[in-house]
DNA sequence: GAGATGCTTCGGTTACGGTCGAAGTATGAA
DNA sequence: TTCATACTTCGACCGTAACCGAAGCATCTC
């Protein structure tokens, strides 16, 4: 009967609507202070303040003290890839609704920190099937083409290989049930967009918007077929 | 706030203990009654009918009616990945505990119907590296010598072809956080290995016993390095 | 038919946990 | 120092849901 790890656990924590508003805020990638999170998960701060504690202990969530702040973020990446897988199951119960904010979500968005929607996954594809990109066994993998490309396109590779973060991580998609780069490289992607200008990020959800320059520079270099 | 899919509906769903302990039971891929899982959750059969019919109705299990008995099991493999990538997060919480009966669920287990575990993980890696298997971007791709190979070891190819579910899928392993072997093909591979008589399901859990001859003839046939 | 077995519905009890107000502790600003 | 802001602890309240006993269907066996 006692099997593996105890996942009720863990489930439990994200079970909790305000838990899982604060987990989903921080899909983001960015970190938030407690209060923030309070007005994200619709509770006062007293009741943000423990749920924040629960979610620390339980290994879900990391805590960094700034001067009387408390940002909190993600633990790791294993926690965005555990939601994601999450909200895949969730999404397929009610498969009927589709909202107009859908849609924006479903076409980009940020996965902690890096893209996700139909264009992370056309991205993806873009890379591997010009050979940027290789699946191994574990983890997608930078090919030496793929290496040239990245840095032609802005990225500093040599700054990502000096971070102890893996490199590339592969994340799968709810709404596209396909992969996407994660990863630093899939965060330093999303960055270099943002600094480019192609893209914007929405404040209120986690939607990423593509002006009309940015759509079309991003279909030139990301070109699928 | 309101953001993609209801995360917190699922993960409560998972998130009692008695629910829990049924879906785990349910990861080795086969159907059970309602009574056993009553037993295997250790409540009462009015408690579990309750349990079980929220599961279903929440798209986590698909049941079958046969004369008087109705059989649950998982309503398909994304549940069982995404049950996987909480046990992830699960054990790394208490990374420090690791029982006896811990150490065989860790070399071989059932997931789903597919082998998992060390020796998933080694399977994985070594029909990779001998490039019967290909990681593309979605899923595993069966190369043409990996075609042969398989045929060679046993399994009929034709009869899962002719399966609408996907032949190869990848699946994350919480144990190893490196990938093994799931879809049809992977459930055939254990199939096959049984019938080798390599190896017997332990009916108290989910692990897999290997016996001697099994074992060597398992690192003949999967070799890596 | 009668009896057994598997599953479900109902009602009532119980307990756990989410919530907020009020008060308390840190940190920074003036 | 004094005040404001950010966060936490405490205590009390309340609602939900998990649980089981008892009774009710449905299906199979004899």
């Amino acid at each position: 009967m006692k099997e593996g790890p105890d996942i009720s656990r863990v489930a439990t924590l994200i079970g909790d609507p305000a838990r899982a508003n604060i987990l989903t805020a921080l899909m983001t990638g960015v970190a938030l202070t407690a209060t923030e999170l309070a007005v994200e998960a619709g509770v006062t701060p007293q009741t943000a303040s423990g749920h924040l504690a629960e979610l620390v202990d339980g290994g879900l969530l990391q805590v960094r003290k700034q001067g009387r702040h408390k940002y909190f973020a993600l633990a790791h990446g294993d926690v965005a890839v555990a939601l994601e897988s999450l909200m895949g199951l969730a999404s397929d119960v009610r498969r009927t609704r589709t909202g107009p904010k859908d849609i924006a979500l479903r076409r980009a968005r940020v996965c902690y920190n890096h893209l996700a929607g139909h264009l992370g996954v056309q991205m993806f594809a873009s890379l591997t099937q010009r050979v940027f990109l290789r699946n191994d066994v574990d983890a997608p993998v930078l090919t030496d083409t793929g290496r040239a490309f990245v840095t032609e396109f802005g990225v500093d590779l040599a700054a990502l290989d000096a971070m102890r973060a893996p490199l590339c991580r592969s994340c799968l998609d709810w709404s596209e049930r396909r992969t996407h780069l994660a990863g630093s490289l899939g965060r330093a992607m999303l960055a270099r967009m943002e600094e480019l200008h192609w893209v914007q990020r929405d404040n209120q959800s986690r939607a990423l918007i593509f002006n009309a320059q940015g759509t079309t520079a991003f279909e030139k270099a990301f070109p699928v077929g």
